[in-house]
DNA sequence: TCAAAAGTGTTGGACCTACACCCATGT
DNA sequence: ACATGGGTGTAGGTCCAACACTTTTGA
C-alpha cells in the first residue's frame, strides 16, 4: 500500500431546483414563473443561522446518492426526485475548520410534488428565487491564448429574505488547456455554496439544449405551453410557439386529457415519450 | 456540528486518452489511428502487478487537481495535459479493505507531447488501444417507463499484453427518473477501474458533438485529415472530408506552414481558433 | 363580446448530405 | 505515370425562424 494517512470527511450536498409560479395577474392570464433553489438556515456551528444548501456528511456503510437522499429525508422531507452527481469540491480551505471535500448533485422537482418541512439540525427551509445578473465582462488575449472573466451577482429571494453572492468566473486558456475556476467574492451563504450553485445553474442551463433533463421539471401531464415556459426560463429567452412545438413534438405523447376552466381554449395534456432518443446520425 | 465519526480515504484517478498510430501500411497511405488509453501495472498490494489506472490518495494540503498533476507525474512522467473532472464513486464495497472513494478525471493529450515513464510504486506503464463490442442489448417497457440493458466488452491492447473486460451497463427510468447503473462482470483491470473507463470512453465520445474537446487530442498544428480522423475514431464513423471541414470551418485558423514529403499533394496546417464560440439562438 | 391562450399553416433562407470533380506530390 | 490524399463546387432535400392566421373558452 501507498503512504495513506490522511482522511478527510465526506459530505454530500444538494442544489435542489424547481420553477414555481411567482404572480397571476388576472383571471386570464397564465401565472409567471420563476426558477427557485431549495436553502435550509443551519441549526450549528459553523455558519449556523446563516442559509446553506441542504447536505450531510456521508456515513460509513452508504453510498454518496444513499446519503443525498437520507440528507434531503431528514432535512427537508423530500424523496424520490431525479438527483445527478455533478462535481466534487476539494479545496484545503473551503471549511474554516477541517478538510472536508463534498460532492454536489443537482435535483429537480416539479414543485406540485413538495410540501416542505424544515428537519433535523435546520431552523427554517424554504424555495428561493435565483436572479442573476453578469456585472462585468472582460476579456484579454495573451501569449498562450485567452483569458475571460466573468463577475456575476447571485441574487436568491424568498418571502422573507434576500441573499446577495458574488462571484467571479476565470476561464483561461493556457497553452491550449481550458482552465476555469470560480471565486467568491461576496457571499451571504454558508461555505462555498455559492460556487456550488453558480456551477449547478450553468450545468443545467447547458443541459436542457441537448438532453430532455426539463422534463424533470415538469409533473407527469402537462401542457405544451408549461413545458414552453420552462424552457424559455432555464435558455432565458422568449421562444416562438408553433417552433417550439414543432421541435419537441416527438419528446412528447399526447394525452385523452384536457385542462379546463382557464378563462381561455382548454388545453391538451402531454405526457413524456419515453422512446425517444435524440437523433443520430 | 452533526455527529461526523468517518472518515474514508480519497484518491483521484485519471482515464488518459490519446490518438496514435498503429500501422502504415506504404509511404502513400496515411497511419491508421487508434484510440488509446494510458495504464500502469501496480507494484503494491492490493492488486499487485495488475494493470490499473493512474491514481494517488489525495493529501492533507493538497487540492484535487493538483493530486491528479502529481500522480500523473510521478507515476508517468506526464505533465500539463488537458484535464477534467469526471464522476466520484463512493460505492463502500469498491476497495475490498477499507472504504475509498475515489474522483475520476478524464485526461486528453496529443501522444506526441508524450515520453511515458515508470515511476513511483509502478512496474509498468504502457498505452493500451480500446475495443468496444456492444455484445447484448435488451430493452424491456414496464409500468413505471422501461428498463435497458446493455452488455459491453472492453479489450484493452498493448504491444504485449490483452485485457479483457465486460460490464453491464442498466439504464432504468422509475416514475420519470432515469437511474444509470454499471456492474462489472468480468475485468483483468484493478479496483472497479473497468467502470471508470467506460464512464470516460461514454463522455468523451458523448462531448465530441457539442464541444471541442477533441482539440486536446491534437498538437498545436495538424491537418484537417487528422483532425477528421480523431472525430471519426470518436464518434466511430466516416465522415465526408467537404462537410467536416465546412463544418469546423470557423472552429481553426490556417497557418502558412504546410506538411510535406508525404507522398501526395502537401496539406496545410491549421491551428485551434480561441475565439471561437458555439452558434447561439 | 372579447381577452387570452390554444393550436396550425406557410414561406424564404440557412444548413446539411451526398457526390463529383480537379490539384499536387513523391516515387 | 499513378496512387494517394488535398481540396472545392453543387444540387436536392431537410430543417428552422418568423409571422400570420384560426379556434375555443370563461366571464
Amino acid at each position: 500500500m501507498e503512504e495513506n494517512f490522511f482522511k478527510p470527511s465526506v459530505t454530500v450536498d444538494s442544489i435542489v431546483f424547481t420553477i414555481r409560479d411567482s404572480k397571476q395577474e388576472n383571471y386570464r392570464k397564465l401565472p409567471e414563473k420563476k426558477l427557485q433553489i431549495l436553502l435550509v438556515k443551519r441549526g450549528q456551528e459553523p455558519f449556523c443561522d446563516k442559509w446553506s444548501l441542504p447536505g450531510t456528511f456521508v456515513q460509513e456503510k452508504e453510498r454518496l446518492e444513499e446519503a443525498v437522499n437520507r440528507s434531503l429525508k431528514e432535512k427537508a422531507n423530500i424523496s424520490n426526485i431525479y438527483l445527478e452527481q455533478l462535481y466534487t469540491w476539494g479545496d484545503p480551505a473551503r471549511d474554516p475548520r477541517e478538510r472536508v471535500i463534498s460532492t454536489s448533485y443537482m435535483g429537480l422537482v416539479d414543485s406540485e410534488d413538495i410540501k416542505l418541512k424544515a428537519g433535523k439540525n435546520i431552523h427554517e427551509i424554504d424555495w428561493f428565487t435565483i436572479h442573476t445578473t453578469v456585472t462585468k465582462q472582460t476579456r484579454k488575449e495573451n501569449r498562450h491564448g485567452y483569458q475571460k472573466i466573468e463577475e456575476m451577482e447571485i441574487k436568491l429571494e424568498s418571502k422573507t429574505e434576500i441573499l446577495k453572492n458574488k462571484v467571479k468566473v476565470v476561464k483561461e486558456l493556457v497553452d491550449g488547456n481550458m482552465i476555469i475556476y470560480t471565486q467568491i467574492i461576496q457571499s451571504d451563504l454558508a461555505f462555498d455554496h455559492a460556487k456550488l450553485i453558480v456551477y449547478a445553474l450553468d450545468r443545467l442551463k447547458n443541459k436542457v439544449e441537448y438532453t430532455t433533463i426539463a422534463f424533470h421539471l415538469m409533473p407527469e401531464k402537462f401542457t405544451l405551453t408549461k413545458l414552453q415556459q420552462v424552457y424559455e426560463i432555464l435558455l432565458d429567452k422568449p421562444l416562438l410557439k408553433a417552433n417550439f412545438r414543432r421541435k419537441i413534438a416527438d419528446m412528447v405523447i399526447e394525452t385523452e386529457e384536457q385542462e379546463e376552466n382557464a378563462g381561455h381554449r382548454p388545453s391538451r395534456l402531454y405526457r413524456f415519450n419515453t422512446n425517444w432518443q435524440p437523433h443520430v446520425f
